[in-house]
DNA sequence: AAAAAATAATTGCATATGCAATTATTGTAG
DNA sequence: CTACAATAATTGCATATGCAATTATTTTTT
């Protein structure tokens, strides 16, 4: 028998509890800062993809960021109406072209302050040592849990 | 100088945008196995508190699971109306008191199954191992962000 | 080329989430 | 006892989220 594994405990509690604890808590402290700018945190998420991926296809934003493509179209809306993003004719019929617009550059550079600034929050409550441990463990499991098998990269 | 600590690399990318991702693609692999008894995922942890703690106030359901009391207010609704949690006078006028009902209890051992079968499964994608230090860490940054100071115990 | 299959995005439906303001009630200061 | 402060829950508003079904448009079969 090869079996010489130490005994680990049982993981306590629930991993889906925990997570979105966690997230709420996290995503306040982010809202808190970068909100700010008139920007939610998820909303500087979003914002940032685009500029830095754009001009791209809602699907492949979706994909890049992990979410429902339906959530990605509605999850646009207040950007668009705001002005800093364009929804445009993709060079296929069916497909669009979202990209960033030049106040949405200018937005998106104030709310990069206010982001390193909350971030920058997190690493010392939490321990720059701890968050990027998170960060790996993270990252990780994400691969591990990858439905597809795009490992990114 | 006692100031000897190595050097960390600075964290890279988002604890937000991170935490978010990772917490989505968790939550459709609970849901997928506590959908089969009409519960999410976070309805039956929902509905575990209450069996769990109740009968007792909103407010203190909502501290216990580190929700804002009006997300907890909303989330009761689909739970009442399926009959499986009662919200009733509380001893404050002010108040009100929420219990699980006996159906509720029944479908929770029903949930509870499931979730078991959808907690493996996480154990067993990303590894025991990973999924303790994950338990670990969130604990943890879950005391250290801890708005106010009640440390849970 | 017409029918069938595949692709891309969106809408309908339902839940999850929090902040600010509101409603109700209780407690307290004067 | 009354005016004011504190407490408990809820509602208004806005966003975030995903599944299933739908709409549009290619692409592929036959």
């Amino acid at each position: 028998m090869n079996d010489v594994a130490i005994e680990l405990p049982r993981p306590q509690g629930c991993t889906n509890l925990q997570l979105r604890q966690l997230m709420r808590r996290v995503a306040q402290r982010y809202d808190l800062e970068v909100g700010k700018t008139g920007l939610k945190g998820t909303q500087y998420s979003l914002l940032s993809h685009v500029a830095r991926l754009g001009p791209l296809r809602p699907g492949d934003l979706a994909q890049a960021m992990k979410v429902d493509p339906s959530t990605l179209t509605r999850n646009l809306k207040p950007l668009i109406a705001a002005g800093w993003i364009t929804l445009t004719a993709g060079a296929d019929g069916r497909s669009r072209a979202v990209a960033v617009t030049e106040s949405g550059r200018v937005k998106r550079a104030e709310a990069q302050r206010r982001w390193k600034v909350a971030q920058e929050g997190i690493n010392q409550t939490l321990g720059v040592g701890r968050v990027l441990a998170l960060h790996a463990l993270i990252q990780e499991s994400l691969e591990l849990l990858s439905p597809d098998g795009q490992t990114n990269e």
